[in-house]
DNA sequence: CCGGACTCCTGTGCGC
DNA sequence: TGCGCACAGGAGTCCG
């Protein structure tokens, strides 16, 4: 389940095969994972464009054209985003949704989104300040940028647990189960602590724990669970680091006491009772 | 208005 | 070996 960290490595690994290729064509397979009411999809899916930028906001990708035309990916569950040559069979797989013809001086190539579970899709946008205005207004500042000030701001005065806010992503940008589980394990708090009860200090470690855990994960390529691949194709290796997720009823690796799994806010959310012991 | 519950979807892994 | 079923969860929507 891609999450910041997956999202950011995808980016950089995107990158040297984007910039500035040329949209020769799109093939769009299934109209119904391009989230716009417009007319024209492959034209709004950047066909005929030459992409300049490749921007990040949470776990949302922006493809930015010369034109000012923007498409947004997300990936939701399961999404993959990557490009493979031409010919490739990765083209030809069980639900592959759209694939675009790119031309560049790296040689052409072909971007592949597939997604099975089409829980994520393409917003396309007529400009970035659409994207923004429109997308990217409704989510709280990204993780990677969040400091105790602004989490505090953020929380407000909210009662529900601090698990559940964290997965908001009105709250915060780009924390899903697993970054949420490891960094609240990091920082010792309870999952079910009301968000507004945090102190001073709490606060701090979350913030620190949290960037600490999202900059290991993206050093590391981000946590292939199931089906996350980067732009090569190519899994992520953090899952061998997580403290807590996946890990219910194993010991503690600090405290050596059995770790809880509880359903919080209806996600698998696993923790130490020890290390995180107070509500 | 806030927050919890439900919904979408398919692959995986388990027990029998 | 194969079947059926529970489970995984990001985020939009609905409702109390």
């Amino acid at each position: 389940m891609p999450e910041l960290p997956e999202i950011e490595h995808l980016r950089r690994t995107l990158l040297p095969w984007l910039i500035g290729a040329r949209v020769e064509s799109v093939d769009l397979r299934r109209t119904d994972v391009v989230r716009s009411r417009g007319r024209n999809l492959r034209r709004q899916l950047l066909e005929g464009a030459r992409v300049t930028g490749l921007d990040r906001h949470g776990k949302n990708l922006a493809i930015i054209a010369d034109d000012g035309r923007v498409v947004c990916v997300h990936l939701g569950m399961s999404g993959q985003l990557c490009v493979v040559g031409r010919g490739d069979p990765f083209l030809k797989a069980d639900h592959v949704h759209c694939r675009w013809t790119l031309a560049s001086r790296r040689g052409d190539r072909c971007l592949v989104f597939r997604d099975p579970r089409r829980f994520g899709g393409l917003w396309p946008f007529e400009s970035v300040d659409d994207l923004r205005t429109h997308r990217w207004s409704k989510l709280g500042p990204d993780a990677l940028h969040v400091t105790p000030a602004v989490l505090a701001r953020q929380l407000g005065t909210s009662r529900r647990p601090i698990k559940a806010a964290l997965l908001d992503q009105a709250m915060i940008a780009g924390v899903g189960n697993i970054y949420a589980d490891e960094a609240l394990f990091l920082a010792g708090i309870h999952p079910r602590r009301p968000a507004s009860r945090l102190d001073d200090a709490s606060r701090r470690r979350l913030v620190t724990s949290l960037r600490r855990v999202l900059r290991a994960a993206i050093r590391s390529g981000g946590s292939t669970i199931r089906s996350y691949v980067d732009g090569t194709g190519r899994n992520g290796s953090f899952v061998n680091q997580h403290f807590v997720y996946g890990r219910a009823r194993s010991p503690c690796l600090r405290c050596g006491r059995p770790l809880q799994g509880q359903t919080i806010a209806q996600r698998t959310s696993v923790f130490c009772p020890g290390c995180q012991g107070s509500r």
